[in-house]
DNA sequence: TTTCTTTGTGTCAATATGACACAATAATAA
DNA sequence: TTATTATTGTGTCATATTGACACAAAGAAA
C-alpha cells in the first residue's frame, strides 16, 4: 500500500483528529479504526496539507473514511500538551513496521492536534474505509471503548462533553437521525446523551414548541404496538435554531 | 531589542493570539499593540515554544502582555486558512525593518493560530507592555476597532460571539468586575454584551435566584443618588455554575 | 424643604413547567 | 372474534417562572 501523503507537502507539527458520532440501537457511537500491528485503536485523523484549509482537511479525513460529503462537522478543541506525544511512539510505528524508517523523524514531531466532531446518520454510512494505519472500522458505543492510542481518550470524552452542551441550548438530531423519524425515537437521542429518563408528554410538548419539526402523514408501520407518527426537521428553522439557541436566558 | 525568541525552539507554523477583553465605563474592550513600522494593530500573541504546551504558551503570552497571572482563558477556536497568511507579509516585515531579514523564512510559513481569549478586570492591568513588533499598548472599545493586522478582526469577532454565547448559559462577571460591584454595574455588563436594555427589577431578581451573589453590608459611597449595595460573587458557587451551566432545558 | 434621579422591594397577570390521567391503536394471545 | 398488553396521542391541573409595572426610600442639588 502506498504512502497516501507527502510529509513534505503537510503542515508539520499539525493534525487532525475527527470524532464521528452515529446513533444506533439506543446508543450513541463512535467510529474507531483498528491499528495494524497494535492492540489499539485511534480516532480517523489525518495530516494538513499545506495549501489546504484546516476545516477542508477535516472533511476531506471524513470523505475518505465515511464517504459521506456534506455532514455536520464542527471544530472543538486543539489539543496542544506536550505529553501527548508519547517517547518512544514513532519508533514503536516502525518496529512494528507501520510506517516505513524514514518517516520516523515526521512521526516523531511534537504534533498539535485539532478536534472535529461529527455528526451522521449511522446507517448511511456504507461500509468505513480503513487508512493506511489501520486494517479495519468499527463503531463502538461511547459506553464501552476499546484501549485507545495516545491521548484519543481524552479527545472522544472532550468531544462527548461538547455535545452535551451543545444539547443544552441548541437542537440535535437532524444529523444522527434518518430523515423521518418518530417522537419516541428523538426521546431516545436525548434520553442517551443526557443519561436520564424524560417524561414523554413532556418531551413532546417541549419539542414542538421549538417549531423545528413537521409532522408527516405516515406512520412507523411494523412496531408491535401503535403506530407512531413520522416526522421530519425544517431545515431552515433548525439552523436558525442553530444559530440562536433555543432558550436564552436573556 | 533583542529576539525574544528563537525560531529553531519553537513548534513550527504554529501560533497563538489573545482577546483580551475588558470592561470600563459601560464597555467592553479589548487590549491591542500597535505594530512598529506600520498603522496596523494586533493582537497580543506569541509562538509555541517546542517544550511548552499549548495552553501554557497562552498563558505566557498573557502574562508578558498584561502582568497578570491567574486569570481566566479559554481557547474558543483555530484559525487555519490558508488565505490567513497573506502573501508579501513576511516581506514587509523586513523592509519596514521589523525583523532581521534572516528571520524572513520563518515568518513566510503558513501558520494556523489558536485563538484564545482573557476576561480581565480593567483596572487591574496596569501598564501594559508592547512586545518586540509593537511600540505600545491600548484598550479599544469593541465598537471602534482599528485597522488590524492579517485576520485578527474576525479573530476578535469569533472571540466576541463565543463570549456572547457564553452569557446564554453561564454566568459571567466574576474575572470582568472588579470584587465589589453593585447590581446596575453586574446589569451594565450584561447589557453591554446583550446590546439591550433589560428591566432592572427582573434582572436583579433573576440574578439573585442563581444563587452566585453575596450581598455585603457596604454601599457604593459618593455617587450622586441613593448609595447602591456592594455584592462579591462567591467563588465556589460561580465556579459551580460555569461548569453545569445556569439554564438547562433538560 | 422641594425636586430630581437612582435604588430597593414589591405586586399581578400571563406563561411555562412538572406530574399525572385517560383514550386510541396495533399486534398477540385466548 | 375478542380480550390483553404495551405503546402512542392528547389532554388536565397545580405550581413555578416570567414580563410588565407601582411605589417608597435615599442622596444630592435647587
Amino acid at each position: 500500500m502506498e504512502l497516501p501523503f507527502q510529509p513534505s507537502q503537510c503542515q508539520p507539527g499539525l493534525s487532525v483528529d475527527c470524532v464521528i458520532f452515529g446513533f444506533h440501537e439506543n446508543e450513541l457511537k463512535v467510529l474507531l479504526l483498528k491499528l495494524l500491528h497494535n492492540r489499539e485503536w485511534a480516532l480517523p485523523g489525518g495530516f494538513v496539507m499545506l495549501d489546504e484549509d484546516l476545516d477542508r482537511a477535516a472533511v476531506r479525513v471524513l470523505r475518505e473514511r465515511t464517504g459521506l460529503e456534506r455532514i455536520f462537522l464542527r471544530q472543538f478543541h486543539a489539543f496542544g500538551e506536550v505529553s501527548r506525544n508519547l517517547p518512544g511512539h514513532a519508533d514503536k510505528l516502525v518496529r512494528t513496521q507501520a510506517i516505513h524508517p524514514s518517516l520516523q523523524a515526521w512521526f516523531e514531531q511534537r504534533f498539535i492536534t485539532i478536534g472535529f466532531y461529527a455528526l451522521v446518520e449511522y446507517s448511511q454510512v456504507e461500509e468505513p474505509h480503513p487508512d493506511y494505519f489501520s486494517e479495519f472500522c468499527r463503531w463502538y458505543s461511547i459506553r464501552e471503548l476499546p484501549p485507545l492510542m495516545l491521548d484519543h481518550q481524552r479527545i472522544v470524552s472532550k468531544a462527548l462533553e461538547t455535545l452535551r452542551l451543545q444539547l443544552k441550548y441548541q437542537p440535535i438530531g437532524l444529523n444522527l437521525l434518518p430523515e423521518r423519524f418518530t417522537m419516541p425515537e428523538l426521546q431516545a437521542l436525548y434520553e442517551t446523551l443526557l443519561e436520564k429518563k424524560l417524561d414523554r408528554r413532556n418531551f413532546q410538548r417541549k419539542m414542538l414548541s421549538y417549531d423545528i419539526l413537521v409532522k408527516t402523514d405516515e406512520f412507523r408501520q411494523g412496531g408491535a404496538h401503535k403506530a407512531p407518527v413520522l416526522y421530519a426537521f425544517d431545515p431552515d428553522r433548525y439552523q436558525q435554531a442553530l444559530q440562536h439557541g433555543l432558550n436564552s436566558i436573556w
